[in-house]
DNA sequence: TCAATATAGTAAAACGTTTTACTTAGATAA
DNA sequence: TTATCTAAGTAAAACGTTTTACTATATTGA
């Protein structure tokens, strides 16, 4: 049998309404009684039935993060975990739960009916248009890690634009000129965010501009390389590389070392993020660090911020990259 | 004003009580009268209050699943996040939801006594001596995803005693006969069961064995690097090596393409595991891969099953691990 | 025809808290 | 002295289910 509220009270000889406003920080408790009432609790190893407690209060004390799990593919989604450690670390410290789910919409919508959760984190990749939809319709507290472009729908995201300026204020203190870009497809948010800090930072910088340098790439190691092929081949080779991705940046590497072409003496390079590619980057890289983790966290102290306080339903966040100074630039 | 039983009920003009066993599928209520409560239930979109349910059947229909949140490191635990994915998958299947705990003994302990989740699955990593105690003398329900060498712990892994065996009888059928491993440090328990399977399978294969050509690292890239020198370097170079992990498979095709050393040709290559490295590695490698996700998978199934039939508490599970032919191998 | 049995349903207790509204005893003020 | 106030505590309702024990009603068997 376990220990409930009013094993408690028997013990201690007071009402469980007593014990209740000790659990709960609640005035109009004694000073002796409260620490007589502790110190059972502590010695009968009471803690309050979490269900119980959350059916009275009308409140699970728990969000749900929502990220597409059934399809989860490592490669393309290196960070979820991560992200996942920082809202869990800033849940538990206000003492909510954290409660994972797949991104279908019968289970999003459940949870909302059954209110087994007070809230909803979604990963930005999850936010497929019925969910959206349900979110927006149902108006369940929520906040989305990425990139929506709804106004209805708040969000967290680091800001990539930054990102892309940080790099070219980083490589233009470095005495470089020339600088490039290989991102992803031209269809790619995160990858023209990016650009689109490098190419306002390279105009105010007084860096070179040319059309020729700014790559798009499918992605891969492959496209990565014969992009990387062509700007170190080209007779107006730049002076300084920025990747928008670590795999990019890895294929990079890799083809200026087959060039004999030395970074950073003969090429600076910088690149995007610090997983999964980069410890396998030669030389060890300049990164412009995504922190990832914090963005969990502060989406988490959003919501929490936000299911306090309904009436100020605050604006979407932004958190801020970092650079991370490697031996593949250096001051020339 | 959420829609409760009573609501569904007042309007399907029964008691609910009715409206409960239709809910629950229990029997003693007419097809006429179940359909009826159904269609009101899909039109008033209720759903049943999950605490109020779980309270009235003390049972939270929740599994907590515990790691080292605070500490993680992607690079030391690339599966973890798909190891949880299996866990949901196969939770969610049986109507469970999943919890995400950090590995701290406070927060262990509150779970417990607070009834907040059913059962526990502990990810092998986060499994410390305090907690490790507090499993067994609580005598909470729990599973260890993992390692564990106490025979009183459930726990689920993969078969990697097997895994060696499965590459050493590739290579073997390919025509090799000097096999050598390149493990990690010799306290590593996985590294050793591989390396236990690799040893058994090329006494049975009839393939040479040399002391020299079992090489253990500390896991690094410099490290694997220089097993995978001396190796290739050596005047009784094997024709084939089975590496323990993706780095260590990285470092050594690596070298080998350093050394002019061809992949299948000179020497053929197998690593274990396909992420984070593999796509890296040239070529494309032959792998013994390990199902992380359906690991998370069976721990899942087995707690829940034991959770539903206490007194037959079932040994610990072992999965399969399989063979992805890649270009890195071939019949000579 | 009448007892026994099945079927379909209900009333009410139980689950373990929180919270609201109330009580009591002592202190304070006039 | 008496009314008022405060501090400390309590009783009981409420939260929304599940479950147990019970009640009708219809059916069956002899």
């Amino acid at each position: 049998m376990p220990v409930t509220i009013k094993d408690v009270a028997r013990e201690a000889g007071v009402s469980i309404s007593t014990v209740s406003r000790v659990i709960n920080d609640m005035p109009g408790i004694s000073e002796a009684t409260t620490l007589r009432v502790k110190e059972i609790m502590r010695r009968l190893e009471y803690a309050p039935n979490s269900r119980a407690a959350g059916l009275a209060r009308k409140s699970a004390r728990c969000i749900a993060f929502l990220a597409k799990l059934e399809e989860f593919e490592p490669y393309t989604n290196p960070h979820l975990f991560d992200i996942m450690c920082g809202v869990q670390e800033a849940l538990s410290k206000k003492g909510y739960s954290l409660m994972l789910l797949d991104a279908t919409i019968t289970d999003v919508e459940q949870i909302m009916l059954s209110r087994a959760a007070d809230g909803l984190i979604v990963h930005g990749g999850a936010l497929t248009k019925p969910i959206h939809q349900l979110l927006v319709t149902r108006k369940f507290p929520h906040i989305v890690i990425g990139h929506p472009s709804d106004t209805r729908i708040n969000w967290v995201d680091t800001d990539n634009a930054l990102g892309g300026r940080i790099a070219v204020e980083h490589l233009s203190g470095c005495g470089c000129r020339d600088v490039a870009f290989i991102g992803a497809l031209e269809t790619d948010d995160i990858s023209n965010e990016r650009l689109a800090g490098f190419c306002a930072a390279a105009e105010e910088n007084g860096c070179e501009y040319r059309e020729s340098w700014i790559k798009h790439t499918d992605g891969t190691l492959q496209s990565g390389r014969a992009a990387a092929l062509e700007l170190l081949t080209a007779p107006d080779r730049p002076d300084a590389v920025v990747c928008s991705s670590n795999l990019l940046a890895f294929a990079f590497a890799e083809a200026a070392h087959e060039l004999g072409v030395s970074i950073p003496d003969g090429v600076q390079l910088i690149t995007f993020d610090r997983y999964p590619y980069s410890p396998l980057i030669v030389p060890e890289p300049t990164l412009v660090q995504i922190d990832v983790r914090d963005m969990g966290r502060v989406a988490a102290k959003q919501l929490l911020q936000e299911l306090k306080k309904p009436e100020l339903r605050v604006q979407s966040f932004t958190t801020l990259p970092s650079l991370i100074v490697g031996k593949s630039t250096r001051e020339i």
